[in-house]
DNA sequence: CCTCAAAGCGAAGAATTCTTCATATATTGG
DNA sequence: CCAATATATGAAGAATTCTTCGCTTTGAGG
């Protein structure tokens, strides 16, 4: 992943003391808390500072500008959850398609699930943001481990394998995201997570029908 | 559907003279403009007002502050895409729910890729917005929509038709903005747009049979 | 214990932004 | 043509925000 990002939003230096890591925890801690609490508009330089306990010029000392501090946040994140659904995916190589499915969704609905404060925030945070390749490595790195998963199944395959994958992981991303916008009851969002599921089965149940019939 | 909006969003006056509708016209498509050029961090009122060629005075004879400006923008746009799913849904009362579902996934989309760029701008635009108000009421407008359609369809019908429609909703908004923000090529993307189409079918097909096995 | 590098500090300048209001111009109905 | 009303103007004050830099404090290795 990590794209090297672009010089003006690479952090400035990295910490060397278990001191500096503590304060970066804590200036991306304080991140977080500032968008949910006061929102993007609000998330200035001075109040993450302020809220992390430490004074604005050693954030500048980490990170070049606002931007950049964003940027990691980002990283770091996109980092955590691409490492679990690769695991997943890691894990029921051979197995079938149904079972692979089911944790594919389960992995990632938990993993934005887990902390939705946090998911809530970066998305928001993310806007403003000059983060297309941060996503896109994203996207490439998701992308690489499902197709592996699925090209490995043990009872079915694809005609367009690729093609399938994306569409997969569209729906499945999108509709989480989705989901996660609207205010619904922790019921009816459970219900649709297993709906999800259901629908993505369904979809490759056809997909390979498809293929038998051609 | 316009949730009253609260006070400090809404408009200070409606135009009256032909003169002040253009006027308004003009700061809503300066607004798209500036989102699009600069983003949503540099969407000041002062740019909007000298992109519009009027003076910010003049915006502020209509907003009483940015953020309803966004909120009006918001709303103009989500009605319009509102309206012409109720249209579509209206057109295919009593139809197969396979023409349906092609006909929902075909309007929504279309209504989304007819100008990407406003798309782009406005999901942007959206995010610093207290318009979760907003939100609900687009949904609950496009839910009984598609709900009254889907309960009309002539081949089938569902235990729970509102678990079934959310869901359907939920992936098929939630797809079409993951696509959106990816960089995809057109025909990847007109792929995908098909492959959903199939999904949502095999979706309500299965859920269908669900029913007759119970 | 001492020295050098690492980490931390925060007042303050430069820049940007929101919003108002006193004033000026345009339109319309009578 | 003349009020009365609707629109439009834009300079300027108040507030907020980003970022720097000279200085202090802390930690680690010798």
């Amino acid at each position: 992943m990590a794209a090297t990002p672009p010089a003006h939003l690479s952090p400035r230096k990295k910490p060397r003391q278990a001191r500096a890591a503590m304060t970066l925890d804590a200036i991306f801690e304080a991140t977080i808390q500032v968008l949910l609490a006061e929102g993007l508009h609000r998330l200035t330089t001075t109040r993450v500072a302020e809220r992390a306990g430490v004074s604005v010029g050693t954030m500048y000392q980490y990170f070049p500008n606002k931007q950049s501090l964003l940027y990691a946040l980002n990283e770091r994140y996109l980092d955590i959850v691409a490492e679990k659904v690769e695991k997943t995916c890691r894990g029921k190589h051979g197995a079938t398609t149904a079972e692979m499915v089911q944790a594919l969704v389960d992995a990632y609905w938990q993993a934005k699930t887990e902390r939705r404060d946090v998911t809530r925030a970066l998305y928001r945070s993310a806007v403003e943001l000059d983060n297309e390749a941060l996503i896109e490595a994203f996207a490439q790195r998701v992308d690489a481990a499902t197709i592996a998963m699925l090209a490995s199944a043990s009872d079915g395959s694809y005609v367009d394998l690729h093609l399938v994958n994306t569409t997969l992981l569209a729906v499945i991303f999108g509709t989480v995201r989705n989901v996660f916008e609207r205010n619904l009851t922790a019921s009816m969002e459970a219900d649709i997570r297993s709906q999800l599921t259901t629908m993505c089965l369904s979809y490759l149940k056809a997909a390979s029908a498809d293929r038998a019939a051609r």
